[in-house]
RNA sequence: GGCCCGGUAGUUCAGUUGGUUAGAACGCUAGCCUGUCACGCUAGAAGUCGACGGUUCGAGUCCGUUCCGGGUCGCCA
């Protein structure tokens, strides 16, 4: 007995054909006399009969639970009642031998789609998880996805050369995972973040197209989109401007959109600058499915007596709002109140509302303190109508305003249930070169320090580095950061301008990028590229809510990973050998 | 590191103002059943109410501490 067929493929034109299938027991039905089996494998699932005629198999069938796996033959028969539910629901397997391979213990949660189990008992679990439909469609599509971009990148003429894994740690940016060395005791290696550096040192190679799918990992606290190790599609580019790797990387998402949605894609995408999309949207990753543009009402109220506003605006803050449209309903004065409070996590100074009830009243945490010159202004500015919820907010600092109502758009949006287009796909251009952090005052890169700044704004840099824009782009899906690329510096007095921008002194920069800034002496082409976040983009595409759901074997948000409860203690040799002691 | 939510049967959950023996559904076990496909019917087993401490005549319920899980802000060049 060897296995013929796969369960999910067998139709009415086997029927009369003997087959044998593989597989775990889905469910088994006992009627007495008769006992159905549907047995599932990778493909699918498909039933089987068993009579009471055969009673040496019918006994073993008696037997079966849920998660056995066995084997099965017998003939293909059409069913009396077909089961439209089922891919296989017209036909069923009459079977006259079975093999258990392997019983199974009553498994924690049922093998089923959308099984409510929750989440930690599905990762626990996660070989049973996966024997879940929808979970394995996921892989699979992953691995469909990876293969295309695969042929995609190789027949643009791009080579796939592996970059090391063990690597010198770059404290800049995010947290590197370390790895100590035995042979160096004291010393480490650290796990990439990006392969950025060898993709550029590839391109000063003369490799002119570099592609690899690969790990990179970061130390940092995990979100529902974010796994300390993730997935790239990592590409770069010789003898290129923005333009030439944008359109090369949306001849891609046109063909994974046709395989994945079976969608037709228009090319080029929509652009917007960075500027822009913070003005109107308040995000640097806009979700463009729906309107309701962030409103500016600073001008309005520059002289107001409101000291909510006046405290924003005099040091040169703002005050924007959002117009939940036609909500009127579905904020009640808790739920404005809630809502205010979650969004003073982004740091307005002030929270603010006004409902507009059909009736034509207006009831308003502002409105009486401000004059009726002002209402109307605001009122008109806003196009508050009846039946709409106006918010407000307002912050000493611009970006923070903007981002607060970028989140509060999002919230409302949520909230509402606001009507969506399918899907929004944009480039979001010219972002600054650099960015202030908010506790230390030091600059630091918007990207990476390799980011060339845009030509015209080459002159700013040295008088006013935060206005230098970069030759960067990040490509943004339904409101998603699902990449970021940009051309590099070529040049080695620019790269030695941002080092000193970024406060690196000649010896860090040696100690740190020396290889690269060395290999920049010998003839660089111009190059650049970008990475997509492999992960989220197959979130994105299949709609799911977490990150977890398209890896195979997640982590927690405490980064543990429960199926094999790692991390795990090493013995007191292992860590000896390295010359590593733990503070207790 | 901060904030919010959750933890009760194998699973998903309900549990009133603190009050008798902690419930439901699914799953599981056994029996019956020849056309089911979430089979049906009958019976049954199944609980350290996350843990520890406190208040009380009495705690799943109130208080404190702690552990675990989720989300989020910070963080993520």
């Amino acid at each position: 007995m060897k296995r013929t067929d796969y369960c999910g493929r067998i139709f009415s034109d086997k029927i009369g054909e003997r087959v044998t299938v593989c597989g775990w027991v889905q469910r088994q039905r006992d009627l007495g006399k008769l006992i159905f089996v549907d047995l599932r494998d990778i493909t699918g699932i498909v039933q089987l009969a068993f009579y009471k005629n055969n009673p040496e198999v019918f006994e073993q069938a008696f037997h079966l639970r849920a998660e056995f796996v066995i084997m099965a033959s017998g003939f293909v028969r059409e069913r009396l009642s077909k089961n439209p539910d089922l891919r296989t629901g017209d036909i069923e397997i009459e079977i006259e031998r079975l093999k258990v391979y392997s019983k199974s213990q009553t498994p924690p949660f049922e093998i089923v789609e959308d099984s409510n189990a929750s989440e930690e008992l599905r990762l626990r679990f996660r070989y049973l998880d996966l024997r879940r439909q929808d979970m394995a469609r996921n892989i699979i599509m992953r691995h469909e996805i990876a293969a295309l971009v695969r042929d995609y990148f190789y027949k643009n003429k791009f080579i796939e050369i592996e970059t090391p894994f063990l690597i010198r740690s770059t404290p800049e940016g995010a947290r590197d995972y370390l790895v100590p060395s035995r042979v160096f005791k004291g010393k480490f290696f650290a796990l990439p973040q990006s392969p950025q550096l060898y993709k550029q040192i590839a391109m000063i190679s003369g490799f002119d197209r570099y592609v690899q799918i690969v790990k990179c990992f970061r130390d940092e606290d995990l979100r529902m989109d974010r796994q300390p190790e993730f997935t790239q599609i990592d590409m770069e580019m010789s003898f290129v401007d923005s333009d030439d790797i944008m359109s090369m990387v949306e001849g891609l998402v046109v063909k994974i959109y046709s395989h994945v949605l079976s969608k037709q894609i228009k090319t080029p995408f929509l652009r917007m600058s960075y500027d822009d999309c913070m003005r109107r949207f308040g995000s640097d990753k806009p979700d463009l499915r729906f309107e309701m543009e962030i409103i500016h009402l600073s001008d309005l109220l520059k002289e107001t007596k409101f000291k909510p506003f006046s405290d924003a605006l005099e040091p040169g803050g703002s005050v924007c709002a959002v117009n939940a449209k036609g909500a009127f309903d579905k904020f009640s004065r808790k739920r404005l109140d809630k809502l205010s409070e979650w969004i003073k996590r982004y740091g307005p100074k002030a929270v603010l509302f006004s409902k507009f009830a059909l009736n034509a009243s207006v009831s308003s945490s502002y409105e009486k303190f401000l004059t009726q010159q002002e209402i109307d202004a605001v009122r008109q500015k806003a196009n508050f109508e009846p039946g709409d919820v106006l918010l407000l907010v307002a912050s000493e600092d611009r970006t923070t305003c903007l981002e607060a109502a970028g989140a509060l758009r999002l919230e409302i949006a949520d909230v509402i249930d606001i009507q969506k287009s399918e899907h929004s796909i944009l480039w979001v251009t010219d972002f600054p070169l650099f960015e202030r952090s908010k506790e230390q005052s030091r600059l630091a890169s918007k990207h990476h320090p390799f980011v060339a700044p845009k030509d015209e704004d080459i002159k700013f840099l040295k008088e006013d580095p935060e206005k230098v824009r970069a030759k960067a782009f990040d490509l943004v899906i339904n409101g998603n950061e699902v990449g970021g690329g940009s051309i590099r510096i070529d040049d080695a007095e620019i790269q030695k301008k941002i080092f000193s921008c970024l406060n690196f002194s000649d010896s860090e920069v040696q100690e740190r990028f020396g290889f690269l800034v060395n290999a920049m002496r010998f003839g660089v082409p111009p190059h650049g590229g970008l990475a997509f976040g492999f992960d989220r983009l197959i979130m994105t595409l299949l709609g799911c809510e977490s990150i977890r759901d398209v890896i195979a074997f997640p982590k927690i948000s405490t980064s543990l990973e429960l199926m094999t409860s790692s991390p795990g203690a090493v013995s007191k040799e292992q860590l000896k050998e390295l010359g590593i002691k733990i503070d207790d």
